[in-house]
RNA sequence: GGUGCAGGCUGGUUUGUCGCUGUUCCCUGCUGGUCAGGGAAGAGAGGAAAGUCCGGGCAACGUAGAGCGCCAUACUUCCUAACGGGAAGGUGCCUGGCCAGAAAUGGCUGGGCAACAGAAAGUGCCACAGAAAAUAUACCGUCCUGGUUCCGAUUUUCGGUGCCGGGAUAAGGGUGAAAUGGUGGGGUAAGAGCCCACCGGGUUCCGGGUGACCGGCACCGCAUGGCAAACCUUAUGGGUUGAAAGACCAAAUAGGCUUCGGUCCAAGGGCUGCUCGUCCAAUCCCUGUCAAAGGGAAACCGAAGUGGGUAGGUCGUUUGAUCUUUUCUGCGAAGAAAAGACUAGAUAAAUGGCAAACACUUUGAAAAAAGAACAGAACCCGGCUUAUAGGCCUGCACAUUUU
RNA sequence: GCACCCGUAGUUCAACUGGAUAGAAUAUCGGAUUUCGGCUCCGAGGGUUGAGGGUUCGAAUCCUUCCGGGUGUA
């Protein structure tokens, strides 16, 4: 570590609201980036960005693979959070959606997500009030 | 030591660093709290956490109890909080070994399987084939006998054959998954447990066992197949619903109720589904002779209070039929006693990521390379079932080697 | 979490209360008809009835254990 960086992964930066997740799935505005459908939604009034990792139970039978993956996604984006922390973007809702079937590693999932981390500040998406 | 089968146990270890969720302690902050932030210590998936197939705890509802219906279970005794689970035993079937014997066979012993109550309470079903599929009856057949036709031999009479009758039978009918005890002998006109011997079956009694049941004597010629994972009968058990149960706290918005204050010749209705416009209407009750006036209802506006209740949160929720060790009781499942331990508690859901080292398996002389199963708590327990690499232990069998 | 349902030719469905070869349509293939193709006619193949075990003389059907798919509920 060169400096210091927030590399904490609190509750808090979780989504978990029913309401919140039901919003950005009807509102936000998604794209693609094998393996993982992201969506993402504006939110002024939030403190941080807000993330949501989901894998289906249609592509990874097992609850073993499932959380496999999701542990993986989720420590990809706490190393890799900081990329978002740019002056003058609001904060966001974002879901994660691991589309693919196949198990892959960490050092496979990682540059993947580093990649969604730096589109998504460029990208526009629609606000929520 | 090897291979196979059966059963049981186990289900990698350590270090660094960056994180997550509880617990305890410390520091700081204020709104002084079951608060927020920071730090430290110590803890953090399984034998199946799975399937949700059973049984309980717990909770709510209902409760004066009972019956019907429905569902489940079904050899015996025991274990257990309970069970459809487990232990031991009985019976039947299958199978291996040993012994006796010429053989048939018998005895001893090991292992496996069994929804293993009732078919003589009743109902139903048993295709095709077969005379017949549950009734010992009909049919064919066998035997005896009366009448009669014809033929042969012939004194009467006898034999054969066809037809019409009367009787005795259940031997035979070879089909089927299944056929009304089996084999042999006697017996008879022909036959039949009609009689006898052996085998099989049933009943009573006696003895043993808590019991399922076992052993023995005697007697009965033997009396009526299968299916209850078909309906059913008997016995036993089950009230229903499941932690998203349930208890509590409770923001914002809208609406409900109560109180207070204010407004009211406009609320309201029609044309018209809406807006505008226009028209209609100028309310009702009480006090009062009437009028005027006052009060109330209704409507609207504002304020305060309040009940329900949504988002969200807390509890339920992890100290328990708990675990470990020792001793005792019991064939065993298991039980009792003593000592010690606290061992995940999440909630769009933590228990992790990365980098190494060691141990294990395979290949290899070595270096090294590859592999490392099944699988992730969701209120908690007891089982069952299913998945499972590798390792360890026990028993049995087989072949081989050594002594 | 709880409760429940369904798996049959490539596809859509049958097969009664267990009874024999699992049937029909369509699709596929072959032949006929046609100059060729379509339509039509004739014929054929295609199923371990989701998998295993059991009951029964006999199982798609009854019982049981798994596998896969789906529904309801709050």
């Amino acid at each position: 570590m060169l400096y210091m960086r927030n590399c904490k992964f609190s509750k808090d930066e979780r989504l978990h609201s029913k309401k919140s997740i039901k919003e950005l799935f009807d509102k936000g505005s998604s794209f693609f980036l094998y393996p993982f459908k992201v969506i993402c939604l504006d939110q002024e009034a939030a403190a941080e960005n807000q993330i949501l990792v989901s894998v289906s139970k249609r592509k990874l039978r097992k609850a073993v693979h499932r959380n496999y993956i999701k542990r993986r996604v989720k420590e990809a984006y706490r190393l890799n959070k900081f990329l978002l922390e740019e002056p003058g973007v609001t904060k966001k809702l974002i879901a994660l959606v691991y589309v693919s079937q196949e198990l892959m590693g960490y050092h496979k999932i990682e540059p993947k997500v580093k990649k969604i981390l730096q589109k998504i500040p460029k990208a526009k998406f629609p606000k929520n009030e």
